[in-house]
DNA sequence: CCCTCACCGAGTACGGTGTACGCGATTTTA
DNA sequence: TAAAATCGCGTACACCGTACTCGGTGAGGG
């Protein structure tokens, strides 16, 4: 029989001391920490091998000593920038998934790198495994079932992801624009304006004088707000709603939106016409 | 006086066809299109500036005389896949929320690459601008205000950003997973295998051996349902609910989990248990 | 106790990347 | 027809991740 179990192991399963040999002179936890140091301030593609090792006072190779290849130092980077911090379910559903969204929206926040390379591989390190049991567990102190605690996640988790990137691209033109604001005015302007002179975009100019877009905060807590509504609406549980139970890919029959926002009568006539 | 204009145009005001010259062999479109076409069935990474002149049958820095850096290239192969379908507004705004959706989920998962490109960079190009333009006008035709259109808009590109990089995550994993099905498992299990036993991992093991994911395509609608759900209710329209108005903002009065989520009385009680 | 061998640190080197520069050929304008 | 503008593109450079290789170090087994 063919012996297959030479497929190196996960990151995770190498042993940092050795066996034998002398003591290494750094150590994974270290040497991610440089890399999240330097990729937070000089953006993730100035974390290369050589900086990080430059930085550690060592030759570049001496890396792949702890890290097989730069893809287990993202891997590493992420879990240690994702850290760890526990949360009591409250019971409350609307505001641990709150509470839940609002710290994972500081974590990426903190770490602008952070979303995209998590976004892109399947993570399974230590850190991101506790904080996945950890928000089932507050999931489920709130009274859900298994299955609607990944829906619920899953939502919520997606929303977050998306919600974040997108504000941290607009924070990196503004800080760009910050350093280059004139520069960049000018770049963009007469291209803007012939577009808009156009007349094709109608809504689109209107917007752009018209629309005050607010602040990000208040557009992450509104956006989380319609998501929760949406969620409690679904997914009742003992600290909210009546024990109707509408399950997951029901519509609701032909009626669509069955609900008023807030507690108010909804004397509907959804979708009549 | 110092003159500031030779900061370069943005890459869409540079002219086609030069005037005096011998007329060029390629094009942007004709370059990015090839450019896509190798992101595509090899990945981004793939698509480098060799690679795509060996395509076209041309020397590496020929490219550059049609597009200034790499970074220019990427916007025109996100405009370029992006592309521009009309959509008519039917003024349900359930329905067209739906479509667009969907729409945009589909533009994601043809090209792997774009929603992680299109996420980490600002886009004014034309046939993006034309899109904006468009869900502007479906939104405005639903009966919805500049501002709330612009939050609604926001919101639901948001979500799908996340929710499709979620997928496209997943899926690049099991189709790896698929060449390489028996090395994946044979590197995964042993870790996995030893976290869960730890103990440590009550609601992460269970949801491992108990919970059915279920499609991709079936999980994306069911978010977006509830998603639909919470706009519905906080953004009423003329086809849609009772004329209560809650403005962005107000989750609706201090206690933030106080209310019943669909209004109580709402006799119906759809599939209850 | 010392030998041995696993392991460390790190230099050198290779194939890849994006792209600055420069040269000769080609076409249009004056 | 001369001049100007633009093209195709070869060469070269800095930087990237990393395979290979070496001599030095220090703990374990005899």
């Amino acid at each position: 029989m063919t012996v297959v179990s030479d497929s190196k192991p996960i990151i995770w399963m190498r042993p940092e001391k050795p066996a034998r040999g002398p003591a290494p002179a750094h150590s994974r936890g270290q040497i991610a920490a440089v890399a999240i140091d330097i990729a937070d301030s000089e953006g993730i593609e100035a974390a290369s091998v050589r900086a990080i090792a430059k930085r550690l006072g060592t030759g570049a190779m001496t890396l792949y000593r702890y890290l097989p290849a730069k893809e287990d130092l993202y891997t590493v980077m992420i879990d240690e920038a994702t850290g760890f911090e526990p949360q009591e379910p409250t019971g409350d559903l609307r505001a641990d998934l709150t509470t839940l969204a609002l710290r994972r929206r500081q974590i990426f926040l903190r770490h602008p790198w952070l979303a995209p390379l998590l976004a892109t591989r399947p993570i399974m390190g230590p850190n991101f495994m506790r904080g996945m049991e950890r928000d089932l567990a507050v999931l489920a102190g709130c009274g859900l079932g298994m299955d609607d605690t990944v829906h619920v996640l899953n939502l919520i988790h997606s929303w977050v992801g998306g919600a974040v990137q997108a504000e941290l691209t607009e924070r990196a033109t503004a800080q760009q624009s910050g350093l280059d604001r004139h520069a960049w005015r000018l770049r963009m302007e007469p291209y803007l304006k012939s577009l808009l002179e156009t007349g094709e975009f109608p809504h689109l100019s209107q917007m752009v004088q018209a629309s005050e877009i607010g602040e990000a905060d208040e557009r992450f807590t509104n956006g989380l707000e319609i998501i929760l509504d949406g969620i409690e609406a679904r997914f009742p549980t003992a600290a909210g709603t009546d024990g109707s139970r509408r399950p997951v890919g029901d519509t609701g029959g032909g009626a669509p939106s069955a609900r008023g926002a807030n507690g108010q009568p909804t004397a509907r006539s959804s979708t009549t016409e």
